[in-house]
DNA sequence: ATATTGTATTGCAAATTTTGCAACAACAAA
DNA sequence: TTTGTTGTTGCAAAATTTGCAATACAATAT
């Protein structure tokens, strides 16, 4: 009955629904059910009175939301406690994706710069995908970026954020029957690599359709003007877009299946996760992305 | 970073010392060390600073003690809560050694019979070796009997106090040498079975001494019985001899190197465990035995 | 009615974590 | 020096947790 066990619980009481806790949470649907049932056994108390269609909180589970809500604020305060404790000082370094640049990290920095002046920041951007290598090599402290398809053991993540992948098509286009097949034909701006790459050969694998790739680029902003541009349609995280100068010339393509969407968090290695600064960082961002939107968005790591 | 692992903490930072604290709570000093480095882990501080001569808090110590004691605190309020809500009625049966009866058991009646009123007890006594057995077959819901050498894994234990083994001899000792080896020629009651003869023998076997058995008696009473007589010498539990009213007609003989005490506490199964019959009447006797001195006292499950 | 979809659970094996024992290292006392 | 105490660590066994695939069940669509 850990802090994580507590959170999962008290997540699941907000949604009454498995599915979307685990989801938002970064567990297995099986593995959420086993947490509860820990809990209810530890207990000796139904928490869930559940069948397959609905989830009803019981008495002893409004006791034990009581409960579970003290202790994980009570720990954040500990977690608190610990940082101000000791004036720290030193530099942080830090890359992130374009995504999150654009997103969450301005929040972040600002109270982070408020909270440790006496730590400077060192931040570099780069390709979402050499985050985990960046760690791995000691260049950076921490990352912030999409959640890859395999995190390696050592490596620690803390969610943040989703915002879905969209497919998006040039806005003057004459067409008026927008099909995704349509486009596919007329050329596919494909990312070199990465995240949207596997995603996006994904879902055209899973449809059955074997488009013609008009060109491969690299960063998502070199995407939005190539599609603005009229070249073909293209795939990016929805943030991108939002964000882009380019986002009135351009617009997006509902399809279906929506794609598997972007989980943007983040992250260190083990050993690096115990630094103080880390940590003061660490608590910092997590704290300012449960005050934004986006919880439990849609995200699906048991892959249905 | 569950209950149970605060509450060893706890005891650590009363102690400062790994060696009693493990023995106080049935837990060898390895797995104590290493709950400690797991906690210091997950915090990402240091909670004692100690080389192998001292133990000592840390700061960051004396604030996780802080939050340690309030979650405790707080889970007694969350388990005292679930009882309270419903009303609880029934049955409870209880098999019980004399050395418990004789100690904390009317405590632990007295405070559950207030607090239960429509919970009918079923009080039953008997040899301790029988205790585990009885819980294994069904015949009762719980047994407080001295800590087997060996636990079964799906039975649950909680220590509720300690007492230790002692040598007794007949008060109207002609003898002015008192020596254990002259007593153990003259002769030595031993128990018929149980755990006081296993660590009678024991005793003897690392003295390397061939003592003579006068005769096997059956019950902590007829032992010292046998001995106010004069037949010879015995072992029981100090707290058996304190409540008996032969105390007076024997004394007890200090050895060395003393036995393995006594280790009294409460045992169910670990699907009695969930009964709220069962979950009642050991809230309350583990609330009852903490007050109750002997928190810590020696206990050696490490075998040194 | 029957098929389909969405949802929680469970069997099972793999991965991970925890435990206990024995050996060890550091230090104090004799 | 030797002896005894105390906290830590290596290693293998035991226990627990996880992820995947299959299952069970209820509601909705056909």
């Amino acid at each position: 009955m850990d802090i994580r066990e507590l959170k999962l619980f008290l997540h699941l009481t907000s949604t009454l629904h498995f599915g979307q806790t685990s989801r938002a949470c970064n567990i297995t649907r099986s593995g959420l059910t086993r947490t509860i049932q820990r809990l209810e056994n530890e207990l000796g108390e139904q928490l869930f009175i559940r069948n397959n269609r609905s989830v009803r909180l019981t008495e002893s589970g409004r006791l034990f939301r009581e409960y579970a809500s003290d202790v994980v604020q009570r720990y954040r305060t500990l977690q608190s406690q610990f940082i101000a404790g000791t004036h720290l000082r030193g530099e942080l370094s830090l890359y992130c994706s374009v995504t999150a640049i654009l997103s969450i990290l301005p929040k972040i920095i600002n109270k982070f710069r408020v909270d440790h002046p006496d730590i400077s920041l060192n931040l570099s951007t780069g390709d979402a995908a050499m985050a985990i290598a960046k760690l791995e090599n000691g260049e950076v402290d921490v990352t912030i970026a999409a959640l890859p398809e395999q995190l390696p053991p050592h490596i620690v993540f803390a969610k943040l954020l989703e915002t879905p992948l969209i497919f998006i098509v040039p806005r003057s286009s004459e067409e008026d029957r927008p099909s995704i097949e349509h486009w596919a034909q007329k050329g596919v701006i494909m990312p070199e690599r990465g995240l949207s790459r596997i995603r996006c050969e994904r879902w055209f694998a899973e449809k059955r359709m074997n488009p013609e790739i008009y060109s491969y680029v690299a960063g998502n902003e070199a995407l939005i003007a190539m599609v603005a541009m009229g070249c073909g349609i293209g795939v990016v995280p929805r943030l991108v877009l939002e964000n882009s100068p380019l986002q009135n010339r351009v617009k997006t393509l509902a399809v279906e299946p929506v794609l598997k969407p972007f989980t943007v968090g983040l992250c260190t290695t083990r050993n690096n996760h115990r630094n103080p600064i880390v940590k003061a960082f660490w608590q910092i961002a997590e704290r300012e992305s449960d005050k934004a939107p986006g919880e439990n968005d849609e995200h699906d790591p048991d892959n249905k």
